[in-house]
DNA sequence: AGCATTTTCGAACATGATTTCCAATTTCCA
DNA sequence: TGGAAATTGGAAATCATGTTCGAAAATGCT
């Protein structure tokens, strides 16, 4: 493989060159890696080789691909102890204009297994309507899939026995935290554990939480924008004294700084349909965990 | 905060500004964040205010931490909806020059975190409540994973078609379907889909669907043991004439046989909670083909 | 309601990153 | 071993990205 290219003389010699090179990769059954697991089945047939800085180039990308997908050729370049010219001479064997291109492969990767977006991956699908379900059903794994290691589980549990001492929980949301809170009090009231569902019939949602108590305990659920008016319902109740615990999708929630406890669940969309799985399923683990505690 | 600077006179004023903005976070005991996590604490401190734009970049930043780290900045302002100058002021806030030298704290994160480089993980621990809401996860992830090849595709837009023709979409669920139903109503209304939830709000089901006619349709969600007043009313929309699509569990729903189109949708539960992730899913779904279909 | 201040957007400019190109060096083959 | 071909490194050119700045818009206060 010559880089070299000076006039036309040069660029018949290069066309050769070239063209010995894609009948290499070609006649290997080889056509331009699409992903980074593509690359890396490439890269382990064992069947190309390459020359001392070109390996040098393969094994620093797979020993190291967070880096690859982070920084810049420079960097890249430098931690591998080559040239940028020679990552772009690497990039270029497999099809691609240059190494940024390259790089997305690695950036892709990374995205792709990273808890935002763990499962988000469906065929493509040739029917609209199934393409959308299949990316719905992705943003709703998606969601579940933030549930790992990084989970509170502590302000978890603190919920849980807050909840579980409360004598009435008023359980508080509105719009798309709605059928959050309907499917909670539901469970709640077959479990035997009294509640208040505030839902704003006749627009009395703030004459109810002007009942709540000391004893009281609000559940109130929330997501951004947090335009609705459950701030304003949990302000009332935080006047009230009563024990406040929230389901938010992030600290910048008014009503972190109105609860108690707080908890974090956030959900993915496709195509600006949100998902509500991981909010449901951690409901569903409250109410369990409440109805536990109040039958140890 | 003002990021202008025009002459040694807004130079002046400048320097006022953020000496103004820079005693108010030093002031606050915060130097700048030189980790991500550092970045974390600082915004769920609750004691920044952030204007409409500047809060919009840290919900982004809080939730898309890997979007943040492997886009440019005109990707990520793209994603977040903001201008990339939005940005640089936003990195300037926390003492950065620009974003890019900001976006290192989310690289620094991400490498921190891959697998390459990854210390040990938790040790799980035995936590009643986790184990349920791992459960919990687990059901619903199960109830997704139905949404498969065997999906019912071809009834699925048969569906789509019908409610797309509807002058005005009846939405009919009761208790466990409650939360699919105010959610379909939702999102149907923010699309601009004429559509009434029967929600039995003084007992007024009956009356509500006794307004049905011909150029109408139910859409209805039943789960089973089928014991709520959904099939009675439904019942009532099948003698006035109208088109009736229904997502139950099983064929021995009371709906089959009043409807014109049925899909089949299980849950699964653990320790007899159930999900609805999955009917979320293709109630979004259905919602979403039928504002295509309307804007064809 | 009016005015001062703050925030925002986006065009212009600056900077850094990426790619191209070629001379020097290395490798391969007869 | 010598010569042809391949590989490499790095400077220059090009391109893309990041930052600055100011007019317009929005917000807050009296």
């Amino acid at each position: 493989m010559s880089g070299a290219q000076k006039s036309s003389e040069r660029s018949s010699i290069d066309e050769a060159a070239t063209r010995k090179r894609g009948r290499s990769l070609a006649a290997l059954g080889y056509t331009k890696p699409q992903t980074y697991e593509e690359l890396r089945a490439v890269l382990s047939s064992g069947t190309v080789h390459f020359p001392k800085r070109l390996r040098q180039v393969a094994i620093f990308l797979w020993q190291h691909p967070s880096d690859v997908a982070l920084g810049t050729i420079a960097q890249v370049a430098e931690q591998a102890g080559v040239q940028p010219s020679t990552l772009v001479r690497f990039a270029q064997i497999f099809g691609y204009a240059g190494f940024s291109d390259f790089q997305g492969l690695f950036k892709d990767h990374m995205k792709g297994s990273w808890p935002e977006r763990a499962g988000a991956e469906r065929t493509a699908e040739p029917n609209a309507n199934l393409h959308f379900l299949n990316g719905m059903v992705g943003a709703s794994q998606a969601s579940l899939g933030r549930i790992d290691n990084s989970f509170d589980i502590e302000s978890f549990d603190r919920m849980v026995a807050l909840l579980a001492e409360a004598e009435l929980i008023y359980v508080i949301g509105s719009k798309r935290a709605f059928p959050v809170t309907t499917y909670l009090s539901l469970t709640l009231s077959q479990q035997g554990v009294r509640n208040v569902l505030v839902d704003n019939v006749g627009s009395t949602a703030l004459d109810q939480v002007g009942c709540i108590g000391k004893r009281d305990a609000v559940l109130a659920v929330s997501f951004s924008p947090y335009n609705s008016i459950t701030p304003d319902l949990v302000a009332v109740a935080h006047e009230r004294k009563a024990r406040i615990v929230t389901i938010t999708d992030s600290t910048f929630s008014p009503l972190v700084k109105l609860s108690d406890i707080w908890l974090e669940v956030v959900e993915s969309d496709f195509a600006g349909f949100r998902s509500l799985a991981a909010s449901l399923a951690v409901g569903m683990a409250l109410v369990h965990g409440v109805v536990a505690r109040r039958t140890e």
